[in-house]
DNA sequence: CGCGCACTTGAACCCCTTCAACGGGCGTGG
DNA sequence: CCACGCCCGTTGAAGGGGTTCAAGTGCGCG
């Protein structure tokens, strides 16, 4: 009850609204490597990430992840499939151990969707998610690797500083062979330069890379 | 005024709802081929398309137009992008002549968003597209060619049987070559026999190809 | 010292595109 | 009626971007 009052989606409802909301839902603690939910599984409750970090991924032909997104507390979990009724598009691990908010969506279809407030933050999240697929698809579909690459250290340089080059081609849907060749190509060209930590040396022939 | 009242978005306002909505809007028409908007651009206007057809597309490194969604009246158009105030992810071009209400979005913002049956048909177009989204990158990013057109066969076969394979090869983002070779291969394999029309004969080996 | 892990580099490979050539159907004009 | 051009589909061969496989290197750490 306390913890529900603490979300933001629910934060505005006054304290029927909050039983109300109690009565339906459930808190479940995860552990890392844990599934939240798999790739076409239907579901039944809405998920409200409360702690921990989840990864979104879809499995490809050759059973290799595609990393989607990453998704950190307080965020609505693949709501989409409760909107739609539809089996879950892609599956949801936990990278560390976390909370969930189990919501039994029918029940809460029912009782709160006149809610404007809860309306507009849902609207919120789905705009939100939109903007993340969008970028998904110009990630992996518009731009090549090297598009990728350059996108992500100019974006992200401290990010790519701080994990292995292993993770970071992974986040990328790239392997690390890729990635060391280009990276190696950027160093050659002066671009960027890296010891102990990046550094952008060409930043606006980095961007002309992706951007358009 | 007459027309607004027949778009569902907008059935459910009152009198004093519908005169609000038309002094904050326009409509205007379209010839083939015309551009809505450019990926890019700034949004200004909410689109309702109320007639004709609408395709939207990235452009890719190559430049060439990756086909992401065919939008048929009536649809609130990237909607997504007045939400979010970011530049249109994609460009969106008449395929025939048609015609768009639009809408004045600030102002829209500003008046009718505590209206709850507004916003529960906004969710309802947002999980729509995040739905589509998700389509597109499962077929862009998870199948092969060759699944992608087993899918499509199986699922859109009347479609396939009026279309020219050329244009059906640009729907699928695929060369007519590609396209071509893979339907002798199905032929050969007996799935399938093109005379007069599609005819699928083994279906369940089609469905294996891109289910899971 | 020796092991494991991350990174690098080269070579082969794969899937799809690109390029080029060819053939058939169909409308149009001579 | 035939010849021509055009579009569409087909087929082969080459190319390209990235992955896969394999081997080698460097480094930290028990």
């Amino acid at each position: 009850m306390n913890r529900i009052k603490e979300i933001p989606f629910f934060s505005h409802l006054d304290k029927n609204g909050l039983k109300k909301l109690n009565d339906i839902s459930t808190i479940k603690k995860y552990n890392s490597k844990e599934i939240l939910f798999f790739e076409g599984e239907e579901p039944k409750h809405l998920h409200v990430l409360l702690d921990g970090v989840v990864r979104l991924y879809k499995t490809n032909h050759k059973g290799n992840q595609i990393f989607l997104h990453q998704f950190l507390p307080v965020s609505l979990i693949a709501e989409l499939a409760n909107f739609e009724n539809i089996p879950y598009p892609a599956t949801a691990e936990f990278t560390c151990r976390g909370e969930v908010l189990r919501v039994d969506y029918k029940k809460l279809e029912e009782g709160f969707f006149k809610n404007p407030e809860l309306s507009f933050q849902i609207i919120k999240s789905l705009a939100g998610k939109l903007k993340i697929m969008s970028e998904v698809v110009t990630n992996e579909i518009v731009l090549t690797s090297e598009a990728k690459i350059a996108k992500f250290l100019v974006e992200n340089g401290e990010l790519f500083s701080s994990l292995k080059n292993t993770k970071v081609a992974s986040l990328l849907n790239l392997t690390p062979e890729t990635l060391s060749r280009t990276l190696t190509k950027f160093k050659k060209q002066e671009f960027i330069r890296i010891d102990d930590g990046l550094e952008i040396l060409k930043l606006d022939d980095l961007v002309e890379m992706y951007a358009n």
